[in-house]
DNA sequence: CTGTTAGCGCATTCAA
DNA sequence: TTGAATGCGCTAACAG
């Protein structure tokens, strides 16, 4: 590779010292019109470009945001990232993206790594095997010292540090109001594990809506799916029972669309025999027959608002530090064909 | 944000030269087994991490990858993506992905960016505008003073560079036969604009396999998408002709399942009055009642695959440079219910 | 065995 | 108006 123009070798090539060149090509007038012209002239011919590293290092300011996710190939975290990039373009800021693969390994990797002067904040939504471990001390440390932190939707209860969440349990709630709205009376719900905290936080809600209207929250009526295994078996023990439901809840749209498949596969109508609601913010809703009605999340307006949080979080004084805050980002039932 | 620990602190903190903490910390022999243990220590109790930046700028080497890709919301870049991470990560390599939005001045921003000290390669799929208007002399600044370099999927023809390309006219060629084979006549296909590469190449095959069975080509046939309108109106347009066609064969799995929406909003049935053919690496086809036949694109091993080409240049001597290659990724019928 | 010096590319302070 | 010196954090050559 052919070595990179610098500003040592401008000086050199036309005779002057490399501060000044460094001067006249942000065109301070501390240097004579002239010198100036020529360096702009000559740097511009050579495609000069600042080395980013230097600038970062010298400058103890790299204008770029960590963000580790999950999982790149999940919907939710792209229209996120979407969201995130577009506030931090605005103000010049780039993004570094990790890939955490849920692995808390990787994650810790990760933070390191970014944290280690490459980025001026960082943006996290927590691994699912962290949020297992409960092992957070990565975490913890960056918290301590003040590192511009923000964590989004898969965030740690007794973690300090700033936080947008998806309003889940109000968003449960209203998908269980709906399918009773709908007139809908064995109701179930397709969750995940326990130690996700999003799909608790769901659950408890659509729960609370049952409570509400006094219908019967029937165990049976609960799956929580391990996506290690065939996720369609698991969803399919729902068919199986005496009595099958007649409104199922499902916290993503992949089990959504899935039991919306089983429903089908049975010779059963939707929404006639089954009803169907997933929780998302995805491509597939709009694609499925029929259609389907969700919860919908606002990915985008989260990654919006996390950023703001980031960027306020670098931009602060010393001395004026804002208490932690906790952004929640409200859901709405988009109605579709499915219920 | 309180100030990260380096090793000029340690050095004051324990009263030895910056130079003998720098050689303890990587285990140095040249060090006393004491005063390195003593360091070590020290260092393991602040968590000190050297910091990425200066390292870089020293040894002129990042451990980065730069991606660029022109959206980071569709399925197929994320599996790419998901792949060169598999492959990076093995050799301790990070990624920096941009997005270009498929615009051509934040394409640039992005090349320029990303190439200006914080990588060591950098792999990119070409954003629309700038195949629209032909303008890569970003690129070929790269291409020129040999920076490590490869484009994929969306490549430029006329630019010289490393490419990982999928074989789209193989592909189309046999979504056209397939639909044959099914004893459909009225091939009907749902395609780009003519500037995206990748739309001509999967429409030249599938005319190609359609001159050969003797079908006629018919261009009322012939869908051109503009995302900037309505999607759904475009392509219901095959259903407004006298001779509706019988068989549709959709460059990629979004069209392919609105193709599917549009025929089961008829009446009519898939695949018994219409088959339908996608191309893709994506969620959606699984997941669509009846499930979707498509040409496989396996978007993770082009990334494995990018993944490798990039790295083969960044440790690539000067003296020994290998002739560009151009890597073609095949692809294959997944049948499913559609067809 | 330990320290001094220099330099990666840049910007800034201060001296000329 | 220009340039020399310094330092951002680190390492490697060299000196002691």
């Amino acid at each position: 590779m052919s070595k990179k123009i610098n500003i040592k070798i401008i000086a050199a090539e036309l005779g002057v010292s490399p501060s000044t060149v460094s001067k006249a090509l942000k065109d301070s007038h501390e240097i004579g019109r002239e010198t100036r012209e020529k360096i702009q002239a000559f740097a511009k011919l050579y495609n000069y470009k600042p080395n980013s590293l230097a600038l970062s290092l010298r400058n103890q300011k790299t204008m770029n945001i960590g963000v580790i996710i999950p999982q790149i190939t999940h919907h939710f975290f792209t229209r996120v990232i979407s969201g995130i990039e577009s506030v931090a373009n605005q103000k010049d800021y780039n993004l570094m993206i990790c890939v955490s693969k849920d692995l808390h390994e990787k994650e810790v990797k990760n933070v390191e790594m970014l944290t280690n002067g490459s980025v001026d904040g960082l943006i996290v939504s927590i691994a699912n095997e962290t949020l297992e471990k409960g092992e957070f001390s990565h975490f913890q440390r960056l918290v301590d010292e003040d590192f511009p932190l923000v964590f989004f939707d898969r965030v740690a209860p007794n973690l300090k540090g700033d936080k947008v969440i998806v309003d889940d349990e109000t968003g449960g709630y209203n998908a269980g109001k709906h399918l009773i709205e709908k007139g809908k009376n064995r109701l179930a719900i397709i969750t995940t594990p326990e130690h996700v905290t999003v799909g608790v936080m769901r659950e408890r809600g659509f729960k609370k809506a049952l409570d509400e209207q006094n219908k019967y929250y029937n165990q049976n009526y609960v799956i929580r799916v391990e996506e290690k295994f065939d996720i369609e078996k698991q969803i399919d023990q729902l068919f199986q029972l005496k009595e099958i439901p007649d409104g199922i809840f499902a916290v993503n749209e992949t089990y959504a669309a899935i039991a919306m498949k089983c429903t089908m596969k049975r010779g059963m109508q939707i929404p006639r025999d089954m009803a169907v609601i997933g929780f998302t913010d995805g491509v597939i809703s709009k694609l499925t027959t029929p259609t389907m009605t969700t919860i919908a999340q606002h990915g985008y307006n989260m990654g919006n608002k996390t950023a703001e949080l980031v960027l306020q979080r670098i931009d602060e004084k010393e001395n004026e530090k804002l208490p932690y805050q906790t952004v929640v980002i409200q859901t709405n039932v988009v109605e579709r064909e499915s219920t």
